[in-house]
RNA sequence: GCCGAAGUGGCGGAAUAGGCAGACGCACUUGACUCAAAAUCAAGCGGUCUCUGAUCGUGUGGGUUCGAGUCCCACCUUCGGCACCA
């Protein structure tokens, strides 16, 4: 018999699929669409497990969406600016865009040998100027929206990229691609002002109702929102203002110091001449050395000097101590905090390492604070004291008394703060998308106008290294200023790529736009994505930006939506051996291995059987070898069977009525059908799904065990119809075996053209189910009753059956549960 | 410290609305075929015991219920996120 060879039928479908142009897709407002995506790769040059995941997924849902009929969209592209290509660069010599084409050429190559099913006429590659273009376009439409601003600003700095990060690119201190450990600079900087957009991306979190909890629940904390109070104090010395915020408001009499961060603006004026000046200052140059994140870790010590300097509480006059300290932080809030050491913990172990006051102003209904020294802070609810004509009210109605009390004198305002900061989209690099803005001596920082767009990328430049080439291109860097004419210069620093992958899935709905960034007429149609698919460290990264960038986008009245993802699947990872697969370990098995060992097809079934989807997942050989194993006992099963398929047509008219087992394996068919179609659709369980495939083509074994020749003969429709389903039920998961399959079968056209089965309840439906008798919830029997039986037969039957009987024996019952078709349960004292 | 997810056979995992715990697969055991092996096919496969049956069993301890892997309370462990954000 012929042998299951994936190696040599895996090409020949891929080749026939690309030559019918199976993959294109078309606009047709006919029909309901369905956009799947998969996130975008860096080229890198090498698909890992990790890749073979995602794209597994997202191609089943793909090619099963397509057999259920919507006009899916599935396109492929390519995050293609950023630091290794230019990293090669510098170590080998390789011209950035070669070494990148040549990567993303042989990524596709190894996409395509997976049998993903991609339009590549939608193919997006972001660095090339047709892309990064609108880069710049947008940029500008921030800009003119006063989006966009640039300031200088302390910023993280990653000493081994050589160039800034956004907050969201600091994990734990490091840099997120290479982990060296941030350092702090003053820099001037391109922000883009995300926070405009904070309250609208938490708020709208509510809308997504197909993401899963724990991403949206981490962009919350990201942007982490704090209503609250912003109080007016005066300094004492010098008569100015110091605006301090607070969500505790109701504990503004119990304050009795102030710190200010090392960077407050005003520090320098409340020293002058004072005797701590020089201590001051040397603090605050130590500080300036350390980045935030050394300085404010919890284990960082809190440390605080006093400056000489004094401040009026605008609630009771009194004058209490200016610190310094390095936990405040200039970037949240006012830069500045009021201390109340009775009801803040953190504020409580200051106050006693320096000796401050520590005044009880919210008394806690167990216990009088106010009678004895206390041992920790007290951050409960409670009633006021010590707090002037507030004295008797309860904390919580406080603070909207005390805040409404200080707005009436001009000392307050109810304020609303978040963790979230601006987005830092400058990068000191290459190769990335230039920003487009020239500045001249004269007129200032200009936008370059949007018909000199796109500003092209110099190409054939020498890296070193040491710092962006643009900076030293002449050709580049000069150029007329677009005001008045004069000599000007570019800027040279280039986006965050962050900022390419914020819009790139709009673009795939008009790859070749030439005149916009897309046309709004086939964004409203293919937008937003149905389902969007990727790993879960892009959290609060590309997840949250996009959110921005299509609310902006949606502001300008680009787009109609204001969420890009409708759904999100956040896919588990690839480990074996219990750890992440790398070099250092020497666990990799590569997507190519597996190709070449078994075949794309059981690749794939492993990866998506071993699993849920946003699971992890443990590499497993064996597992490997299970599925590819299934794969040929489907290939035999068809292969030995063959001739059933010759006579279809001849004796579809005189089917006999179905046998038992007929009958049995019509029931496995469509029950298998309507297991994989809840799977698929409702939950994503395609480990499940191909649970139930395994479990329809063991009962067609054992059908074809059970009967002789002659019998499959004289029901060969039935069985043509379970075998061609079980070839279209596998299609999505095994898209190659099931062509080759299919077309053995003698079909003329693509099994992936088919549509895909409903199930039949007439068929599902049985005579008689097996019941489960229960004796005071223990199973002690089963019973074979018909299904309509009455809940009064199926009592007596259960009562006289001779395995419950005893249990029933001298007892009285004293109630009885029945369910239906299921279970019958006998509460006996 | 705070927030979240998870904990089920030797292993990956299933049980979708509180109703037969362990589907499907892996590993293993036995048998058939074979000179033999591989492949394939068939059967078995949670623990314990007095083994045609009983009993225990879903991280631990309690609770609700006729009935709990599933719901409630407390705790343990693992993983992930946030971590002086005033």
């Amino acid at each position: 018999m012929e042998e299951y060879n994936a190696k040599e039928l895996e090409p020949k479908w891929q080749t026939y699929w690309a030559q019918n142009n199976f993959f294109k897709t078309k606009m047709d407002k006919s029909r309901e669409k369905y956009y799947v995506l998969e996130m975008f790769p860096y080229p890198s040059g090498k698909l890992h497990m990790g890749h073979m995941r995602v794209y597994s997924i997202g191609d089943v849902l793909a090619r099963f969406l397509k057999m259920r009929g919507y006009n899916v969209l599935h396109p492929m592209g390519w995050d293609a600016f950023g630091l290794p290509a230019e990293n090669a660069a510098i170590q080998h010599g390789a011209d950035p865009a070669e070494w990148t084409a040549s990567n993303i050429a042989a990524m596709k190559e190894q996409q395509n040998a997976l049998g993903l099913s991609y339009d590549w006429d939608r193919e997006v590659t972001t660095c090339s100027p047709e892309y990064y273009r609108w880069n710049q376009w947008l940029f500008l439409l921030f800009y003119k929206n006063g989006l966009v601003y640039k300031k200088k600003a302390a910023v993280n700095w990653c000493p081994s990229c050589n160039t800034v990060l956004a907050n969201e690119q600091v994990v734990d201190g490091g840099c997120w691609r290479c982990g060296s450990e941030v350092a702090w600079k003053e820099l001037e900087q391109w922000f883009l002002k995300i926070t405009a957009y904070a309250d609208r991306l938490l708020d709208d979190l509510k809308l997504l109702e197909g993401w899963p909890e724990r991403v949206k629940i981490m962009q919350e904390n990201w942007i982490g929102r704090s209503t609250g109070t912003d109080i007016v104090f005066t300094v004492k010395e010098t008569g100015d203002e110091l605006r301090i915020f607070t969500t505790r408001p109701d504990t503004l009499f119990g304050v009795t110091y102030m710190v200010l961060a090392p960077e407050h603006p005003l520090l320098d004026k409340l020293i002058a001449g004072n005797p701590q000046e020089e201590e001051v200052r040397e603090f605050v140059r130590q500080m300036r050395r350390e980045s935030e994140i050394t300085r404010t870790s919890a284990e960082t010590e809190k440390v605080g000097l006093f400056t000489g300097a004094h401040a009026i509480n605008p609630a009771n006059g009194e004058v209490v101590p200016i610190l310094v300290g390095n936990y405040v932080l200039m970037s949240y809030g006012t830069g500045a905090v009021m201390g109340v050491p009775a009801h803040d913990q953190r504020d409580f172990l200051f106050a006693q390492k320096y000796n401050l006051d520590i005044r009880v102003v919210v008394n806690s209904p167990e216990k009088d604070l106010t009678a004895a020294p206390l041992t920790e802070a007290y951050e409960g609810s409670g009633v006021l004291v010590n707090s002037g004509k507030f004295d008797g009210i309860p904390n919580e109605d406080a603070m909207k008394a005390i805040t409404d009390w200080l707005v009436e004198q001009g000392k307050g305002k109810y304020q609303v703060r978040y963790r979230l900061r601006d987005w830092l989209i400058s990068r000191q690099r290459y190769w990335g998308t230039p920003i487009p803005i020239i500045y001249c001596d004269n007129c200032g920082p200009a936008a370059v106008p949007e018909e000199d767009l796109p500003v092209m990328l110099p190409v054939g430049l020498s890296l070193t290294g040491r710092r962006s080439p643009l900076v030293d291109s002449a050709d580049f860097l000069h150029t007329k200023c677009p005001r008045c004419g004069g000599g000007a210069r570019r800027e040279t620093d280039t986006m965050d790529t962050f900022f390419c992958s914020s819009w790139y899935f709009m673009r795939y709905a008009d790859p070749k736009q030439d005149k916009a960034p897309f046309s709004k007429e086939k964004v409203d149609y293919w937008l937003p994505v149905d389902q969007y698919i990727g790993g879960i460290e892009h959290a609060v990264l590309h997840l949250l930006y996009s959110r921005f960038f299509t609310k902006f986008l949606y502001d300008q009245g680009l787009v109609k939506f204001q969420e890009p993802f409708q759904r999100l699947l956040a896919q588990g990872m690839v480990y074996k051996d219990g750890a992440k697969m790398s070099k250092s370990k020497g666990n990799v098995v590569t997507p190519d291995e597996i190709i070449d060992r078994y075949g794309a097809d059981t690749g794939r079934l492993f990866i998506l059987f071993a699993a849920p989807p946003e699971k992890d997942l443990d590499w497993s050989e064996r597992g490997v070898e299970g599925c590819h194993r299934f794969l040929r006992r489907v290939w035999r099963l068809f292969i030995q069977n063959l001739d059933l398929f010759d006579r279809v047509g001849k004796a579809t008219d005189k089917l006999p009525s179905l046998g038992q087992e007929e009958k049995e394996l019509q029931r496995a068919m469509h029950a298998a059908i309507k297991k994989i179609n809840a799977d698929i659709e409702e939950r994503f369980n395609f480990n499940t799904a191909i649970s139930a495939i395994m479990e329809l083509v063991n009962a067609a074994y054992s059908y074809f065990n059970e009967t002789t020749p002659e019998r499959r003969e004289s029901f060969s429709p039935l069985l043509c119809r379970v075998l061609d389903t079980i070839i279209i039920l596998l299609a999505p998961f095994a898209p190659h075996i099931s062509e080759e399959l299919w077309h053995r079968c003698g079909h003329e056209e693509s099994v992936h053209q088919q549509k895909w089965p409903d199930f039949d309840p007439r068929a599902l439906a049985v005579e008689e189910a097996e019941v489960v008798i229960q004796v005071n919830g223990k199973v002690r029997g089963r019973i074979l009753v018909p299904v309509d039986s009455t809940e009064d037969e199926l009592l007596e039957r259960a009562r006289s059956n001779e395995r419950v009987r005893p249990y029933l024996e001298e007892k009285e019952i004293v109630k009885t549960i029945t369910v239906p078709g299921k279970l019958v349960n006998i509460v006996v004292r």
